[in-house]
DNA sequence: TGTACATCAGTGAACGCGCGTTCACTGATGTAC
DNA sequence: TGTACATCAGTGAACGCGCGTTCACTGATGTAC
């Protein structure tokens, strides 16, 4: 794993360097253990090469490297996103492409969409900012389909609705990825197009109306 | 916490009875620390009021119990779900009364439900077992609803379709408690209802359809 | 040009902690004779 | 009726382990005089 030849020593002014060096290997080592646990200080320093003291140089303790794995994937998955929707033609298919990215980069790191997403709730939480950020986006693209007239409704409700949705497809893909799962691409697609259309819909279908009659308004619906 | 009275040895032939106390502290303090690391079995000996090396008995080793844990989850959920919609009036009201008792469970017990459902997978996941119960309770009602009329397609689809919506609403919560949400049950019932409706359109919006003929489309299903 | 010194990047050894697990044991109690 | 014994429920002390963290330290290198 770690590179055979011994580390050299940074010269004077780039000790900052390790710090990059760090990170790096904490988020190498999350990709490859698949397991939040397997990242310690001691992995993280053999994995660069260096002592375990080393760490506290750049950062004041293992909860501090954590912090900055998390805003380092946040800053990834912000930047699958914009990339994602830079070409989208209209708001609707930039919200179907972020949604599609979304849902790929949970995949393809599972273990670092854990850690943001996925993760016990702490006091400080800077997950949670990042969860804003990533809504936020979400929340921009909802807002251009209501300017467009693609959806209607509170733009908030509409966004939760949707990062729930895309949430779901990832984390239970991630947590049970033993189950007999169909592909990727179709699935989310499925949904997407299920929940942008019953969201545009714009109607719920009230308790007790009887199955014949739930049936009716249903069939309605059909194309 | 523990009772002050020294727990009393049990007689002759009940010596299994350690075992369920031992069961219930467990599941006591995943609830009352909502945090499975605090579930050591040194936390469970002293809440049972008994000395560690007795849960040895019982359990072959920490990870036995803690898969009993997940079993008497998945009992509890399973009683949960069948409870909820015995009362349903036709096989939709019953996947929506499963819909919210599923997440009302989830968010009553979150540390739970986190356990069973959003862990990391392991080798031999014996709450994968748990993920396909749950998920036959769903199909089943799919199936029912396909029965009636109510939904079409194939019910393997709808049904993890639904899962992942439910899933997305209960875990999102749990993870971000802190995030301003909408009240629980109007939130599921908005999502439940889009999804159905959407599932139910049985339509997909083709990609490249341009905003205006998407607009079209959609404005189409509106009230 | 030489040298003393401050700074900087990083180290080695040790700390205490809580954990899961093991092992030899204790002492009450039902049963056989 | 008394007693030896097997069984059962549970204990106390210790084990090694990996962890985060701390502290006094080393040794290379740029800089001031």
């Amino acid at each position: 794993m770690a590179s055979d030849a011994p580390r050299k020593r940074a010269p004077r002014g780039q000790g900052a360097a390790l710090r990059g060096e760090v990170l790096t290997a904490a988020m190498d080592l999350l990709r490859e253990t698949s397991s939040e646990e397997s990242v310690s200080l001691r992995a993280v320093a053999a994995r660069v090469g260096v002592s375990v003291p080393s760490i506290y140089l750049h950062f004041a303790d293992k909860q501090a490297l954590l912090d900055a794995v998390c805003e380092e994937v946040f800053e990834q998955l912000h930047r699958a996103l914009k990339e994602a929707s830079a070409d989208a033609p209209d708001a609707f298919e930039a919200l179907r492409q972020q949604g599609m990215a979304y849902v790929r980069f949970a995949l393809a790191n599972p273990e670092h969409y854990r850690i943001v997403m996925m993760g016990s709730p702490s006091g400080h939480d800077p997950a949670d900012e990042i969860a804003s950020g990533a809504f936020g986006h979400v929340l921009d693209s909802v807002t251009a389909c209501i300017g467009l007239g693609v959806l209607e409704g509170d733009p908030v409700d509409l966004a939760l609705q949707l990062w729930a949705g895309v949430h779901g497809i990832a984390s239970l893909r991630i947590a049970k990825p033993m189950f007999p799962w169909p592909p990727l691409e179709d699935f989310f697609d499925g949904t997407f197009c299920a929940v942008g259309i019953g969201l545009a819909a714009q109607t719920r279908i009230p308790v007790g109306l009887g199955a014949d009659e739930v049936t009716a308004r249903l069939n309605s619906l059909r194309a």
